[in-house]
RNA sequence: UCCUGCUUAGCUCAGUUGGUUAGAGCAUCUGACUGUUAAUCAGAGGGUCUCAGGUUCAAGUCCUGAAGCAGGAGCCA
């Protein structure tokens, strides 16, 4: 058969009264006589219609559920209510069947629990095809945005031999034989039989490595796989995520900030622009669900409404301190509604403080800066105060934290008293305190976990729905 | 890892105070119909009630343990 138009095509060309070919896979078969069919193009099916009375009866067994065909004919203007064109099919052919007993996916709702379990096909329901074509977007717009303002992408080690990236548990990775590794004559065993001579792990951050080039390029971003060998069973955890980590030179926290809100406006922004029919989907998939729970329960703003108001809104900026202050004396601090009730300076703030202050007390996007030194890591700048850092948490509603940041120490010996103090070990670093050893300078930047991105632009639940192969505890399937 | 809940047909779910051959809708198959929109109508097939023990004359139902899944928490992106 001749080169296919793809649908999107088709349903986007006024015209009509054209003969074309179109290759994809059935969705339903209704009547005898309307197939519709969807080719990833869009999530929109373009209706073929064809002739059962002339058509041989075998071929038409063969038109099921999930079967992938090229049909050839005239696109015309339908009849029915709820297409604008039509194919008029003159030529019909089968590129694999589909056994209708054994194909999972029917033309009903299914459950995503059950379409988790089947993610090698579950490309082929409007919802993952939808979600998968937005992150698409998103992935393209963040390098749009670093590219526009001139960054460098870099590329940061998946494979490290450091073990004080200091975000949790690695995953080791060894060559060794596991039954009977070479052993030092303690008993241990002796990594320096390994590929690598030592031990090495998966990377939970190329921030380390993103600041050396910043020390030379201004401007650079990483894009790239994460791995965390944390227990974590949430709906916003996986063990392999991806993550944009841009670090930029004589930013200070504030430059942080705009460059972190500004990337997450444009994203959003592509994403409406580009993803209309997809995120008009999601959206009313999200509203068809908020049926099913008490008008209490249901959201205030739609999707659609939600990732408009946050691109047309400023952030809200606020001082851990400032934040503090506010849940203290918030409602549910006083009536002792929070399960960790906020009573001094210097507490963790737990997932619902972050809830509170984003959903119900600002209802916006809130970026918290300043927090004590305590609770965050080494490398984080030292304010004068000498109790906070310049750190950075943005905070979304429903995701909780989408961007973690700072500006760096770029002072050598206070950096050196932080790892002392924390008891990271300098001299196994000292790759990382040469910058600072040699032409230092004020920087900063962040972690924003994409998956989250994409989890707030779809609408979507569960972090393991935005990702077409999920890694987490007990699963790596696919 | 902790807390709570769930696990019955391919899917979504009913299943009474423990009581005979475990049900429905959708899907599938057969037939009818043929401008439908998750087409419709009639009929049929389809079950190791998650697994392993236990209590009982009798367990899908009660008890114990395990596994998996979901939601929440912690860790964080």
């Amino acid at each position: 058969m001749a080169k296919r138009t793809k649908i999107n095509a088709i349903l986007l060309n006024p015209e009509t009264q054209y003969e074309t070919t179109v290759k994809g896979w059935v969705r339903t078969f209704r009547s005898n006589r309307f197939i519709a069919l969807n080719d990833g193009s869009t999530n929109n099916n373009l209706q073929l219609v064809i002739d059962f009375t002339t058509m041989d009866e075998a071929l038409l067994k063969r038109i099921t559920t999930g079967a992938a065909i090229a049909a050839s004919g005239t696109i015309v203007a339908s009849q029915g209510k709820e297409q604008r064109v039509e194919m008029n099919v003159s030529a019909l052919e089968i590129l694999g069947d589909s056994d209708p007993e054994k194909y999972p996916l029917q033309p009903k709702k299914h459950s995503l629990e059950f379409l988790r379990e089947i993610a090698h096909l579950r490309f082929r329901t409007n919802t993952f095809a939808a979600v998968n074509r937005v992150r698409n977007t998103l992935a393209y717009a963040i390098h749009e945005y670093f590219q526009q303002q001139g960054f460098v992408y870099l590329h940061t080690p998946v494979i490290t031999a450091s073990d004080a990236e200091g975000a949790g548990q690695m995953f080791s990775v060894s060559v060794l034989d596991k039954l009977n590794p070479p052993k030092n004559e303690d008993g241990t065993i002796n990594y320096a039989m390994d590929f690598f001579g030592r031990p090495t792990n998966l990377t939970v951050s190329g921030q380390l490595e993103a600041e050396l080039g910043a020390m030379a390029l201004s401007e650079v971003y990483t894009f790239g796989p994460t791995f965390r060998a944390e227990n974590s069973n949430t709906t916003r955890h996986l063990a392999e995520f991806w993550m944009i980590e841009p670090e930029v030179a004589f930013n200070d926290l504030h430059d942080n900030m705009d460059l972190a809100e500004g990337l997450l406006k444009f994203c959003i922004q592509q994403a409406l622009t580009k993803n209309a029919d997809d995120l008009a989907f999601l959206n009313n998939r999200l509203l068809d669900e908020e049926k099913q729970k008490p008008t209490n329960e249901r959201s205030e703003m739609s999707l659609l409404d939600s990732l408009n108001f946050v691109v047309s809104n400023d952030f809200v900026r606020l001082t851990y301190t400032e934040a503090i202050q506010i849940l203290k004396e918030s409602t549910p601090n006083k009536k002792k509604k929070f399960a960790y009730l906020v009573e001094e300076w210097g507490v963790d703030l737990q997932s619902e403080h972050e809830r509170y202050l984003v959903e119900k007390h600002f209802k916006k996007p809130v970026i918290l800066t300043d927090y004590p030194k305590d609770i965050k890591a080494f490398y984080m700048r030292m304010n004068e105060d000498g109790k906070t850092v310049r750190a950075m948490d943005i905070l979304f509603p429903g995701i909780g934290e989408i961007v973690g940041g700072s500006q760096r120490e770029e002072r050598l010996e206070i950096l050196e008293q932080r790892m002392d103090e924390m008891h990271i070990p300098k001299e196994e670093m000292y790759w990382y305190l040469d910058t600072r050893r040699f032409g230092t300078c004020p920087h900063a930047g962040f972690g924003l976990g994409f998956e989250r991105l994409v989890l707030f632009v779809t609408g979507m639940g569960n972090i393991r729905d935005v990702i077409p192969f999920p890694r987490y505890p007990k699963n790596a399937e696919f």
